[in-house]
DNA sequence: CAACAATTTAAACACTTGTTTTGATCTGGC
DNA sequence: GCCAGATCAAAACAAGTGTTTAAATTGTTG
């Protein structure tokens, strides 16, 4: 077992626990006796429970944010028209889509995502905006630029209730999705419901404010 | 000091330092201790830490559902027909505004519910939904009595992904009413925020399928 | 092979957690 | 005034926390 076998099997367990019961509920002996190592591994290789939470973030979020990157690269770079839509689409079956491929659970890492917001860890926050900040910068700007016209501070609320829609409902995806089979006995798959999210998010971007 | 005295005391401080910091950071030292009363007083007079955030979110949600019920009640007797940004005028401006009236902070409520969500807390989830989903499930026919032929199960995720935009929005209105701050120069309050959210809300509950 | 560094291990450390216990103190009804 | 029942207070409890230590083991390199 070389070093980096324990590394990435403490980051598997860490990640697969963190998104179930968060980083508080998740003591470092349930972390290592899970992945099979001993307790002192994680200070040993990462620090501390809090450079360990950063890593399980970094691992996730620097393959995410470069697949995004170029797959908008390559669509500026064709010359295409972004529209809305496409830039979701991108967002959401691009960058996601990536993660499955590499078979990671994207809605694990939505759910991280959203911790990250929710759970009281200023660190993480300060660590991923530093972090990942340019990526979000350029993804914005661009789709700003698909809503021609809008007011900036309704943009920026916009798009703060787009990412609360996404984080929310993809972080909850598996208890949303039980309640879906019991009510309506349907049930769906992660794309179905990044297709349904697509549109609903590209109309409420785009609503006028005149109405209400 | 009477009873009651040190009870809604225990509860006054919970209610803010949960939703600062969450329930497992915090802990019950912190609490008495700046609600100024014994150790044990929470063990006492609520049994157990769970059932104490259990009392903190009656306390909640019980005015809330009341205030919201009985607008509701008034609308529908009065034989108004209501439309998608009414009904989310009740939710919002009504409910919201029913607490900030007692002088208790919504968006503290806010971050509490999405917390619930967030958390890892069975309980707390199970306890909610069988104390209000009634509740829930009445203003959620209403909604979608006013999108006529909306497919059930769009309907559905549509609600998900509205709830998803005000709890993630609402929790986290100070942060990014901080952004907002140092990048526009502009600041928003919480009503102001409200009355974005509504037409944003109610044009993704109305977005056609059809398009993407 | 020898020597040095990297890694793993078990044990202990100091501290915090929620809960319980055991008296003390207060309060309202006779 | 007194006495039961409710409330409060201090202390202790057992269990769990992240982190550190020091020795044993492994891996690598000259």
């Amino acid at each position: 077992m070389t070093q980096t076998d324990t590394v990435s099997r403490i980051l598997d367990a860490a990640e697969v626990l963190f998104a179930e019961r968060g980083f508080t509920e998740t003591s470092l002996r349930t972390i290592t006796s899970t992945a099979g190592v001993n307790l002192a591994a994680v200070n040993y290789h990462f620090g501390s429970k809090k450079e360990l939470i950063q890593a399980v973030f970094e691992r996730f979020l620097t393959p995410f944010t470069e697949t995004l990157a170029a797959d908008l690269d390559r669509r500026v770079a064709a010359g295409e028209k972004l529209e809305v839509e496409e830039l979701l689409g991108s967002l959401f079956r691009g960058g996601v889509a990536s993660l499955a491929a590499e078979g990671r659970d994207p809605q694990r890492f939505m759910r991280l995502l959203g911790m990250a917001y929710t759970q009281h860890q200023g660190h993480l926050r300060r660590y991923i905006v530093s972090r990942y900040g340019e990526s979000y910068r350029r993804f914005a700007g661009l789709l700003s630029q698909a809503l021609p016209g809008i007011d900036p501070v309704t943009f920026y609320w916009r798009l703060y209730f787009m990412l609360g829609a996404t984080i929310f409902t993809l972080s909850s995806f598996d208890a949303i999705d039980a309640i879906l089979r019991e009510d309506f006995d349907a049930q769906s798959s992660l794309p179905e419901t990044l297709d349904r999210l697509v549109p609903a998010a590209a109309a409420m971007l785009r609503a006028d404010t005149e109405k209400s």
